[in-house]
DNA sequence: CTGTTAGCGCTTTCAT
DNA sequence: ATGAAAGCGCTAACAG
């Protein structure tokens, strides 16, 4: 059924009917009724292709994760999508595994797709821009990035200040008396590096000479959390930080099958306040990087870009310490 | 830039660049070189919605969950992704809430955007099928419900014996001597009421009467878990099997805290072998009720229906007990 | 091997 | 208020 069809049907021309299907002013009431009658009796459903075609969009946005079974990148990416919903777009999810290929082929075919907008969510895709061939399928698609710099020019950021985040854990700590305090690092993106970062500027607004020895590779996740356990309590820290609220899990457990105790013996923090944080025993202390805000932005943010508001410019999100019971 | 740019550039018809661009093979080696010569200067980008238009196809899917931030679904999301991207399809992800109207919503706007399949994860879609005008909006397009039955006329289902999986975890515990068990109900879907299913018919096999007093009420989630521990505390049973790995987990805490240990006391088994447990402490015994297992065979068949194989029929997934260390 | 032409289903001027 | 016709960008006969 389309449109040629109930126009014969209903014995006018795809005019009136494309014009009752959009509610458009200009018709007769009769007219509009008679039509409107063909239209629900046979159920017609207009074809969004043919109309994106025309509209040269099909309202959709795609979103762009490493993997949305990691809980901080499925938050975001339901609340891109309920908030995109409501604008009448329709979202796509990507999951590139963090391999440089699978962005560069989602960018084409993205590109291809006419999608309206694209949302990069973390800091691994800071380096996409850079890539010719992203570069030039993308060159008038709105970009946001949640947590990262697309370094394109029709880029924008949500950007959490993640140095800061990691501030605020050392410092907490330290007015907690903890003295000996060791950092975890699993990731290597842009963001794990400001995380890194900010270990260093609190270390060294205690005067603590060498942070660097004080630095603690681990590989992500529970078991890399745990591994890293034995190096940890090897050292006989009294607190522990770590980039990720799933590792720092692991160390957790680690430290207390060593026959220590969090958070008597050795504190422990983790980083994005998941589910993890509160499932996990002892609950962990945890920095908030505010996942459901930066996607909310993200997404204010890509709207404007796509309705071209004219009103936008890249913003920063400050994170915030919820303190539980490991530390 | 359009095939008409590209054609008036070369100085050839719109065919020939068509041909080139879709490789077919009757094109002279020197034309397709000065095509490809124009094409790649520009970087040119065929518009998909234009041939989704010839093509009554966009090569795109859809994913309706209640939530993609629950573990289960976002593992579901993830396989459905990954393997319909090797596909070449796209997919679109539908968040409801659990609520019919926004199903309802998506089943319109997903008929209208003439996407090829849709996959229902969950039974908490299977009355979709009865609402009439989500029939009607979905006659022609090729369902699979992800442990569920869609109930439409094109609807196919890939099913996982949750009976079987109660089953189990009873069947587990009286081994291990657990002689007074109780089960806790959380969710309200068809696949919760086989799962109570399965606990009644193991009890009655172990002979158990009245097995309906054996059910405790929870709300979903964490909280609601630790809420009804106290129910459960109060009638000191040996072992409670949890309809969900997250009520369990909040179950267990709240066992906890009442003085009780786990497995000792009493022993708590969950549903879904999701990460949860194996995050919490003790690590949580678990039906595994294989998320990535139903997923992929829901791709193969929707595939199988898209492609009209005619090679498909509705399959059963046997779950499996995980022990860990609380049973 | 290449070009011409007719759609795909819809929106949108432009007349009337 | 309604209709005719052009066009969105592409594919696919059909001719040559």
């Amino acid at each position: 059924m389309n449109i040629y069809d109930i126009a014969k049907e209903a014995g006018v021309s795809i005019s009136t009917v494309s014009r009752v299907l959009n509610n458009k002013s200009n018709v007769m009431p009769a007219t509009r009724e008679k039509v409107q009658a063909v239209l629900d009796k046979h159920s017609y459903t207009p074809n969004a292709i043919a109309r994106g075609l025309v509209a040269r969009s099909m309202k959709t946005v795609a979103v762009l994760t490493v993997d949305v079974r990691v809980p901080h990148y499925a938050r975001t990416t339901y609340i891109i999508e309920r908030a995109f919903s409501k604008l009448n777009y329709h979202v796509l999810v990507c999951n590139t595994g963090g391999e440089l290929e699978e962005a560069r082929r989602y960018a084409r075919l993205l590109a291809e797709r006419q999608v309206d907008g694209i949302v990069l969510v973390g800091s691994i895709f800071n380096k996409l821009g850079q890539d010719e061939e992203v570069a030039a399928c993308l060159h008038n698609i709105p970009v946001v990035s949640a947590n990262g710099q697309p370094g394109l020019p029709n880029g924008y950021s949500v950007l959490v200040d993640d140095v800061q985040g990691i501030e605020l854990a050392v410092e907490h700590l330290a007015q907690k008396g903890r003295q000996n305090i060791v950092y975890v690092k699993d990731l290597d993106t842009d963001s794990a590096q400001l995380k890194q970062q900010g270990f260093y500027t609190a270390m060294q607004k205690r005067g603590v000479k060498n942070a660097k020895n004080r630095v603690i590779k681990a590989e992500y996740g529970l078991a890399g959390g745990e591994e890293a356990a034995a190096q940890i309590v090897a050292l006989r820290p009294d607190a522990v930080v770590c980039a990720e609220d799933l590792t720092a899990v692991g160390v957790m457990k680690g430290i207390i099958n060593a026959g220590l105790k969090v958070p008597e013996d050795i504190a422990v923090i983790g980083y994005n306040n998941s589910e993890y944080s509160v499932i996990c025993t002892p609950e962990l202390t945890t920095v908030d990087n505010k996942v459901e805000m930066s996607a909310l932005f993200s997404v204010q943010l890509l709207e404007s870009l796509i309705e071209k508001d004219e009103s936008f410019s890249s913003m920063s999100i400050q994170p915030e310490l919820v303190v539980r019971q490991s530390s």
